[in-house]
DNA sequence: TATGAATGAGGTTTCATTCAT
DNA sequence: AATGAATGAAACCTCATTCAT
C-alpha cells in the first residue's frame, strides 16, 4: 500500500537523523548549548527548522542524542587501545595521536558544553554520570601500570597521572575547537613527555 | 552633611563598576556569552538589572570591558616573570603556579568565550587581535632561550614550545572552569615536564 | 478482475468521507476547532494525515462539511415529531428523549463550537444563519400551540418557551460532551416539567 | 532607596494582575484554552505580550490562576444562600437569579474549558477535583430538604434534583457565553419550575 | 489511492533594553 | 542613583498543508 517500502522509509529516516546530528554536533560544538540556535542547525543540515522537530522532539533531545553518540563511540575508541601494536608507551602514543585528530573535537566540545551549561537536559546529565572521565582512566590503568613497571612511563600515582593526561588532552581539544584563535595543537611527543619516563 | 565631591562620586562609580565586572566575569565564565543573562549578572552583583545600564550601555559593552581588563592585567602579570627569583626554569615554574590559580579561571574563560561565540562585539574582537597569545610568547622568548642555553629547558623551536605550553595551560583553565566535572588540574611539575630538559 | 466502475469508485469515496467525518465529528466535539488537530482526526479515522487532504481540501472544509451534515439531519429529525404517536406533550416527551441520546452530542457540540470559535470558516457561518435555532422553534410552534390549547402545556409565549426549552437541551448536551465531569443528564421528565402544565 | 515604595509597587502589581486575569477570563471563556492566544489576552488587557510573562510564568499558570479564582469565589457565592431572605424556594429563586447574571458566564465557561480541553495543566485539574459540582450540591442539600418538607419543592432524590438543576444552569451559561447565537437565557421562573412543587 | 517527509506561518516564551517614578 | 514595570525582537516549537514516491 505504501508508496515507499518500510525499509526505504527507515533508511531515509536514519540518513536524515545522521545528517542532522552531524550538523548539530558542529553547531553545538562551536556555540555551546544556548548559543546554538535551531535555525542554525537546520541551515547547517540544509533543511527547514520544522523538519528538525520531525526527527527530534526538542533541542534538548537533539543535544542529548548527540552526546550519547559521542560518549558511546569515544569510550569504544579508547577501549581499542589494547589492540594497538607496540609497547605500552607506544600504545599511548598512538591513542593520543588518534584522540588529537581534529575530527574528534566536536566530541570533546559536547562534553565540555555538558559541563558548562546549567540548563542541561536531565537525560544528558545522566549520560555524563554514566560515562565519566574516570571511566577512561579505569580503562587504561592496566596498560599504564604495565608501562610503569617496564620503566617506560614516569612513576607516580597512575590514577592521577592518567587523569592529568586526559585533562590536558580535553583542554587542548576544547580550546582548539575554533579555528584561527592563536592556540596551538602540540605535537604528540610534546604532550607525551608529561608521562614518559 | 556636605555633598560628595565630584571626585568622590567618580570613585564610587568606579568601585561599582569593578563590583559589577567581577560579578559579570564569574557569570560569563560559567555560562558563556549567550548563556549569561543580564539578570543573573545583576543578581550576582546584588543590584537591580536596571542599574546595570547606568554603568554599562549594553551587555556587549560590559563583556568588552571585562575582556579588556582581563587581557591587560594578564599581560602585565606574565610580564612580571622577569622579576621572579631563580633560574629560568624556576621562573617558569613560579609563573605557571601563579597562572594555574583558580582565581584566574575567569580570565581564560572570557578569552575562550571570545573565540567561541560568533556574536562577539566588534570592540572585543579588536582586543583579541591587540593582545593575541603570541604576545605572551614574545614576552617569554628571551627567558625561554636563556633556559635552553642553560640546558634547563628542552631543545626545540622556542616559539612552538611556548605556544604549546600556553595552549595546555589555557585548555586546563577552561575545562576546569566548572566545579565537579571530573577533570583534574595537574600539579605544576607534571605540566612542567613538557618543557623541562 | 474487472476494474471498478466509476460508480463503485464514487461509492467507496463517499464511504471514506463518511468515515472521516464521523471521526472528525468526535474529535471536534471533544476538543473544539483549534483543539482538534488534523493528525488526531487522521488517527481516529485510522488513516494517514496526508490522505485526509484527498478527501477534504482543508480543516475548514472538513469542519464545514460536518456541520452541514449535522444541521441537515437534526432539522429532519425534529421535523419528524409530527409522525410520533400520542398527544402533543407526549410527542414532545418522545422528541426530548430522542434528542438527549448521547450519540447526538457531537451535533450539539459542533454547533456550539461554531458559535464559540472566531476563526470559523465563512461557509460554516452561512450554514449557521441558514439553520438557526429559530428554525426548530418554528417547526414545533403548531404542536406547541396545540398542546397549550389542550391544557397540557404551560401557558405563555410559545416562541419564548420553545426557545428556552431548546436552550436548556442544548446546554445539557454541550456540558455533557465530556465524560466524567460531574455534570448530570437529567431525566426527561425533570426537564419536561419546564413546559408541562 | 526605591523610587516607588514597596506598597506602591505591590499595588501596581496587584492591579495589573487583576487586569490581566479579567482580560484572560474573557478570552479563555470565549475561545477555550487552545483558542485563546496570549497575544489576544495581552491586547484585551491593553499591554504587551511580554508583560504577561512578568506576571504569569506561562499560559498554563495564568489559566490555573483564573480557574482558582473562579472556583473559590463561586463557591463562596453559593454558600451565602443561607443568608438570603424568604422561604427555601424563595432562597433558591434568588440564588438562581444571581447565578444567571451574565457577568458570571466566564466562571462557568472556564470550568467548562477545564473539562473540555485535554491539555489542562495538572494544577488546574487538581482544583477541579477540589471544588467539584458535588460541592455545590452538598452545600444546598439542607436547604433543599427543608423546602421539600415544607412542600415547596418537588419530591424526589434531592442529590439528583440539585445535580440536574446545576447542570441545567451550567449548560445555559455555557451556551450563552457567546452573544448573538440565537440561544435564549430563560426567565428564572421557567427554570424554577423544574424543582418547584 | 496512500504514505509520511518536508515546509513555513504563527503561537509561546525569553530576555536585552528602555523608562517612569 | 536605583528600582522594577514595560516593550519587542528573536528564539523555540506546533501543526496545517504540500509533495515526492
Amino acid at each position: 500500500m505504501s508508496p515507499l517500502t518500510e525499509e526505504q522509509l527507515h533508511q531515509i529516516r536514519d540518513e536524515r537523523k545522521e545528517q542532522i546530528m552531524a550538523a548539530a554536533a558542529k553547531v553545538f560544538a562551536r556555540r555551546g548549548i544556548s548559543g546554538a540556535k535551531m535555525s542554525m542547525i537546520a541551515a547547517e543540515a540544509g533543511i527547514s527548522h520544522g523538519l528538525l522537530y520531525h526527527y527530534f522532539t526538542s533541542k534538548d533531545e537533539l543535544f542529548t542524542a548527540i552526546v550519547r553518540d559521542a560518549m558511546e563511540s569515544s569510550f569504544q575508541a579508547v577501549g581499542s587501545v589494547y589492540e594497538f601494536p607496540g609497547s605500552p608507551i607506544e600504545k599511548m602514543r598512538l591513542l593520543t595521536q588518534i584522540i588529537l585528530d581534529a575530527e574528534n573535537i566536536p566530541y570533546f566540545m559536547l562534553i565540555h558544553a555538558l559541563h558548562t551549561a546549567d540548563d542541561v537536559p536531565a537525560e544528558a546529565k545522566k549520560l555524563d554520570e554514566q560515562y565519566p572521565m574516570q571511566g577512561y582512566v579505569d580503562l587504561l590503568l592496566p596498560l599504564f601500570g604495565e608501562g610503569q613497571q617496564a620503566g617506560e612511563i614516569v612513576a607516580g600515582d597512575p590514577q592521577e597521572l592518567l587523569g592529568d593526561y586526559f585533562s590536558v588532552l580535553s583542554g587542548l581539544m576544547v580550546i582548539n575547537a575554533q579555528p584561527e584563535t592563536g592556540y596551538r595543537m602540540p605535537d604528540v611527543d610534546v604532550i607525551l613527555r608529561m608521562i614518559k619516563a
